[in-house]
DNA sequence: AAACGGACCAACCGCTCACAG
DNA sequence: ACTGTGAGCGGTTGGTCCGTT
C-alpha cells in the first residue's frame, strides 16, 4: 500500500540472479555471515535490495539446502502438517529440514492441491469434498427443516435431522441401488464417500439424552415421513412419468435406478416452492418440534463438526 | 515446425510483527 | 506511547519448460 519495494527507493537489478551474483553474495554470507541484511548487498558489492538477498539466500544458496524431488514420506508430512497448520508455510517448512517455504508452498500449489482433489478431499479442509448431488441432498435436507443455527448464527445442519435423514434412506435401501460412478472417485481408504455418507459423521452425536418419545417426536421423524409421503401424494395426484417412478421407488425400492435418483430430487425441487421453507429457515420458534432439536443440538454442538 | 496451454518454479510485493530509539 | 526500520511471512506474478495440437 503506499510504501515502496526496495528496488523502486533506488536502481536495483530486479528478476533471476546470474552466477557471478550467486558466487558474491555466497561468498560474502560464507565469510562474514548474515548480519544486517539491508547492509549485505552493499558489502557484498550487490546491485540488489537486501530482501532480495536474503530470499536468494535462504530459498537457494543456503548450503543446507536439499536438491531434488521431494519423498512420499515429505509429501505425506507436508499433508498431515498443512492439514493442522494450514497454510503456515514457515512452520511447516521447519519440519522439514533442508527445505524451504517457497518450495513447499509451490509443491502445495502445483502439486498436491491437486492430488487431494483427485482423492476427493478438499485440500482446505482435508474433508471429503461434497459434490454437487451430495449438496442438492443436503440442500433438501435443509429445506425439510434439517437447519438450526449455532451459537455465532451460522447455519448448520441439524444433527438430529440428518440422523433420520439418512435412516430414512438406509431402509429404503436407497444405497444400494446408488450408481457406483456418483460416489468421489479415486479414494479406496476414504469411507466417507458417496451421497449419504458424505453427510456429516453423527457417531459422536449424543442421543442418549433423548427420549423414545422426545426422538420420534422430532422434526427429523415427521420430516422423514412428510418426505415420503410428498412423494406418494405427488404422484397419485400426478399422472406424469417422474411421480410414477417415484411411486415406483417407494413402493419397490429393488427396482430402484439412476433415473429414479433425478426424479427423486424433483420432489425436492417441488418443495422449495413449498412456504414452510421460509418459515423453518428463519423462526424456530413456531416449530416446537425443530426447536427441540435444535436446542438439544446446541448442547452437543461441540461434538458436531462439519 | 510453429503455436498454444498448462505445470512448475523463482522472485517479487505487500503486509504484519518485533524491536530499538 | 509513538515512530521508523528490518525481518519474516504468505500471496501473487512472470518467465521457462515441456507436452500437445
Amino acid at each position: 500500500m503506499g510504501r515502496h519495494s526496495c528496488s523502486v527507493k533506488q536502481k536495483m537489478r530486479k528478476g533471476l540472479w546470474s552466477p557471478e551474483e550467486d558466487e558474491k553474495l555466497y561468498n560474502y554470507i560464507t565469510r562474514f555471515g548474515v548480519g544486517c541484511w539491508s547492509s549485505v548487498p552493499k558489502l557484498a558489492g550487490l546491485q540488489r535490495c537486501g530482501k532480495s538477498c536474503r530470499l536468494r539466500w535462504i530459498n537457494y544458496l543456503r548450503p543446507d539446502l536439499k536438491r531434488g524431488m521431494f519423498s512420499q514420506e515429505e509429501e505425506d508430512l507436508i499433508i498431515n502438517l498443512h492439514e493442522a497448520l494450514g497454510n503456515r508455510w514457515a512452520k511447516i517448512a521447519a519440519q522439514l529440514p533442508g527445505r524451504t517455504d517457497n518450495e513447499i508452498k509451490n509443491l502445495w500449489n502445483s502439486s498436491l492441491k491437486k492430488k487431494l482433489m483427485k482423492q476427493g478431499i478438499d485440500p482446505n479442509t482435508h474433508k471429503p469434498i461434497i459434490g454437487e448431488n451430495e449438496k442438492e441432498c443436503m440442500d433438501s435436507a435443509l429445506l425439510l427443516g434439517g437447519q438450526i443455527q449455532d451459537s455465532r448464527e451460522n447455519l448448520v445442519y441439524d444433527p438430529l435431522f440428518l440422523s433420520e435423514f439418512q435412516a430414512a434412506f438406509d431402509h429404503s435401501n436407497f444405497m444400494n441401488h446408488f450408481p457406483q460412478n456418483l460416489k468421489i472417485e479415486g479414494n479406496p481408504n476414504n469411507p466417507n464417500c458417496g451421497l449419504i455418507n458424505s453427510m456429516p459423521n453423527l457417531t459422536k452425536f449424543n442421543h442418549q439424552n433423548i427420549t423414545d418419545t422426545h426422538y420420534c417426536e422430532s422434526s427429523a421423524s415427521k420430516l422423514s415421513g412428510f418426505m415420503m409421503n410428498e412423494a406418494k401424494e405427488s404422484s397419485s395426484n400426478s399422472s406424469n412419468t417422474t411421480s410414477i417412478a417415484i411411486n415406483n421407488m417407494v413402493e419397490n425400492p429393488s427396482t430402484f435406478s439412476w433415473d429414479d435418483v433425478n426424479k427423486f430430487e424433483s420432489v425436492f425441487q417441488f418443495n422449495k416452492a413449498n412456504p414452510w421453507q421460509e418459515e423453518s429457515s428463519e423462526d424456530y420458534s413456531n416449530f416446537p418440534l425443530t426447536s427441540l432439536s435444535q436446542e438439544l443440538t446446541r448442547a452437543h454442538l461441540d461434538d458436531f463438526q462439519i
